[in-house]
DNA sequence: AATGAAACCAACCGCCCACTT
DNA sequence: TAAGTGGGCGGTTGGTTTCAT
């Protein structure tokens, strides 16, 4: 047999929570601790709620040291950052922002800041990552039709557009299996790139030393920080030349959405090869080269 | 000032996994 | 081992506020 019902839900008050409700929650949980079982909370603190309304109460608006209000610019930095590695993952998200909650970080992403670093009013963005599946042909069917859309978008104005600057903090590469070992496999330039963006760029190291470009999850460019040199790699290690590869990109989408002028193109080659001149910058770089361009 | 549209955000819903019985 | 719950999570809803006309 299992436990007893959580509630009763006809019996249970849904809706905005009182002032009295919030005080007599607060008293509660002051006097004997945060709950060690919500679903029996409600009835001894003398609440008509749900436990799991009362959970979300605490855990969203008053336990002690939320904040409330604009996030900074740091703040949108790291979201950006992990929303680029692990997706909307946000209770993770979440524990890298001291006193903001999940919810709270998943709002402000939907409804300001996704706006905010594209610049455009769109459908969330897709962000397959590293749980696809890269090789399987439903995969890359899926994936290829998520292309596709992305590419017939509208180019962004050119001042709309968000560079990120440089990101150091990128220890949440170790909080998982898939992205350690990605991440190890980049340190070497062999990194499988993404598949879910035509191209995309990242730093290739946790301090940022070294940048690269990578288009269609096989080729890519490197900028050796200790030579200056910016180096091709194909997938059998044979070096190419920088600028080859961007216009061999920019040329094979051009293909493919048959929807952007040349003179964007040549613009964005232009800031692509800025980013890459410029450093490390973990999602920066790959939302501006893969959101925006390609 | 009135009104409709858009933005915001607290709260709910439903699913999943670990755990209990 | 099966049945069922609690806690946690991400997605969604809908009421309220702000903005645009």
């Amino acid at each position: 047999m299992g436990r007893a019902p959580c509630c009763d839900k006809a019996n249970v008050k849904k809706g905005p929570w009182s002032p009295e409700e919030d005080a007599k929650l607060k008293d509660f949980i002051n006097n004997y601790g945060p709950a060690g079982n919500w679903i029996a909370l409600p009835q001894k603190a003398g609440l008509k709620r749900c436990g799991k309304s009362c959970r979300l109460r605490w855990l969203n608006y008053l336990r002690p040291n939320i904040k409330h209000g604009q996030f900074s610019d740091d703040e949108d930095r790291i979201i950006c950052t992990l929303y680029g590695t692990i997706g909307s993952r946000w209770s993770i998200i979440a524990s890298q922002l001291p006193g903001r909650t999940d919810n709270d970080i998943k709002n402000y992403w939907n409804t300001k800041l996704r706006k905010k670093i594209l610049g455009i009013n769109q459908p969330p963005f897709s962000f397959p990552l590293q749980t696809s599946t890269p090789h399987s042909s439903q995969s890359l069917s899926h994936l290829y039709t998520s292309f596709l859309d992305q590419a017939r978008r509208p180019l962004p104005s050119a001042d709309s557009i968000h560079f990120l600057p440089p990101q150091n903090n990128t220890s949440i590469l170790y909080s998982n299996s898939n992205q350690f070992i990605q991440h190890e496999e980049f340190q070497y330039g062999y990194y499988p790139m993404k598949d879910s963006m035509l191209v995309s760029a990242s730093c290739s190291s946790s301090d940022g030393s070294c940048s690269q470009i990578s288009y269609g999850g096989k080729d890519r460019v490197v900028k050796n920080e200790e030579t200056g040199n910016f180096q091709g790699l194909m997938e059998d290690r044979n070096s190419f030349a920088l600028e080859d590869q961007l216009g061999s990109i920019v040329d094979h989408h051009k293909q493919r959405s048959g929807v952007l002028e040349n003179s964007q193109l040549q613009y964005d080659l232009e800031e692509v090869k800025q980013l890459i001149t410029s450093g490390g910058g973990l999602f920066g770089e790959a939302g501006a080269t893969g959101m925006y361009y390609f």
